[in-house]
DNA sequence: ATGAAAGCGCTAACAG
DNA sequence: CTGTTAGCGCTTTCAT
């Protein structure tokens, strides 16, 4: 195996080409200062011996052209959409991304961006409701950080979420018109409901919606992440009795598990989930769920942070309005 | 801000411990010949100005202690089950995880493992059917690679595959059982089925399959990736005559949608899926398919890039055993 | 327009 | 056991 010590450096295309190390290295930053012809005999060089600048040499001196994305839970489908709108947008540009995976565990996510500063990129966007905000903060004391789906508004960290609120207000309305007044929640455990999180959120706005007048006591039902953890969780509250017509799922995958339990044990009972993955519209499904434009807020949440590394100051948060996806499993009217 | 220029660097901790530079790096990457007083006053002191390595000017004298993960398709559940598998492998090892996201498009997933040699990672796992084998080994002349899902076998690097032939021929075997001789093969489009990809070993396979006596003349539906492209693409089949009684898919969201067409216009058509994807086992489809133990092989993969980064040398490709799982999608008899 | 030279922060000989 | 020192490959003034 060809050692990566003896890959060609920069001094090696300057050789080639007959010119200084300073000349090749301004061909390729192409910056101010070099003729044509110069440029031509560097670019020749470099393609015949197949230079490729070493990022770390690089970074040592400024930039990396690097952002970095803080990312966890890979199998979430809306996180999906979010990472390929901020991919794309980043695509244009000339900063490369890397992506920090987060371990597990209660300090799940700071490691990742920790991991991201000791690389030196130029900027964070990480998805990372765990992390406490002193450590975010303490992040971007050091460089652009946007956080995702974060609702603590901080000075020192741009901020882009859905709004939660009113997504959780749309599928409650919903199910009230329908004329259901006992609706349980469906949600994950209690560390992640906790602060500003999106499900804090939608906890908190849940209890609130449950205090109008004629709604019943709130049912606050909670779930391990996945469907079959869902399921199992509801096939036990529905064995319990179920004093509920409805179920507000935290999000698609807890309302799928939901759902399967439902029609399997009580068909009767009408389930609303969150983020609207694409397995919810399947007419297998048919769930009505609250659409938030993952892909835009991506998209919205990198050029956050372009603006950031290209030097903004104030910090900006930007909250994206979701849409209820109105299909049959809410349609039954609830029981008297 | 606080510039990154200003981070405290190893002098400062080597002078508020007030011991040498040497002595710090040693503390820190615990090397021998350090007293236990000395590890003491150095960890008292990084600890004091929360003093972090950099990772640049580490890797430019020797290892960065990276291991590199080429990835694309974010949103497939397959590759999502093997990246957990090899990042749960990786979590108990020195070694840190940096995945470079590949770019849509013809040469998808050069630039990404480009990209992390540039980032001298210590070895690189990627998922690439698409890389021109030159190109692999080419990168793999200056570092350990292992690739996942190609059947390619090179002497350069190491491969992790799924069985693709067998599972595609306990597939197809299974419906002949049932009695099915006209067995369509939804795939994707030509430029993902050449060479030894995975997608084109089965559709190799099922050619070959359907050559056996009794079975009808082969029938390959192309569609684009996706359960839409896949739905509208089996409608229109079906549209136009459907002379075949049951569909192999060439992975789970192709057959979701084909199984959402078939149950829509002709609910007496079996179909058969690929990798057990979680939604394939919900009742709502009961997809019989093709399990592969993405886990295991994405923790295998690991492995392996782990041995080659401390040194094997001969190239190990290992094949993994898929394993049919029957479920309703593929119970109705075939029509006489 | 081009080149010489001084580091960036760290590690690894080597000397003490 | 501890400290001094010479680079790693690149960028970037500053002369020429």
């Amino acid at each position: 195996m060809v050692d990566g010590r003896n890959a060609p450096r920069i001094l090696d295309v300057a050789r080639v080409a007959g010119v200084s190390r300073a000349a090749v290295s301004k061909v390729l930053r192409d910056a101010y200062g070099v003729s044509p012809e110069m440029r031509e005999k560097v670019n020749k060089a470099v393609a015949e011996l197949g230079y490729r600048p070493r990022l770390a040499a690089r970074a040592m001196r400024g930039q990396s052209f690097t952002v970095g994305i803080g990312y966890s839970d890979f199998g979430n489908p809306f996180f999906t959409r979010m990472l390929s709108g901020a991919l794309a947008a980043l695509s244009d540009t000339p900063y490369q991304v890397v992506i920090a995976p987060a371990e597990e565990g209660e300090r799940q996510g700071i490691e990742a961006m920790d991991s991201l500063v000791d690389r030196q990129v130029d900027g964070i966007l990480a998805v990372s409701p765990r992390v406490p905000q002193a450590d975010i903060e303490r992040i971007a004391g050091q460089m652009p950080v946007v956080m995702f789906g974060r609702h603590d508004n901080s000075a020192a960290y741009d901020a882009v979420v859905g709004d939660d609120a009113r997504g959780t207000a749309a599928a409650l309305q919903h199910l009230a018109d329908l004329g259901h007044q006992r609706i349980a929640h469906l949600t994950v455990v209690a560390a992640d409901t906790r602060g500003d999180t999106a499900h804090g959120i939608r906890l908190r706005e849940y209890r609130r919606f449950m205090d109008r007048p004629g709604m019943a006591q709130p049912q606050v039902i909670r779930t391990n992440e996945g469907q079959d953890a869902a399921y199992e969780v509801m096939v036990e509250a529905i064995g319990a009795g179920a004093d509920f017509t409805a179920v507000f799922a935290a999000h698609d995958d807890l309302a799928i598990g939901a759902l399967t339990a439902v029609r399997e044990l009580r068909p009767d009972i009408s389930v609303v989930g969150y983020d609207d993955i694409p397995i919810a519209r399947n007419p297998a499904f048919g769930l009505t769920t609250v659409h938030q434009p993952g892909v835009e807020m991506g998209a919205r949440a990198a050029a956050l942070l372009l603006e950031r590394v290209e030097g903004r100051d104030e910090a900006v948060h930007e909250m994206f309005s979701p849409e209820l996806r109105v299909r049959r499993s809410s349609f039954p009217p609830a029981l008297p």
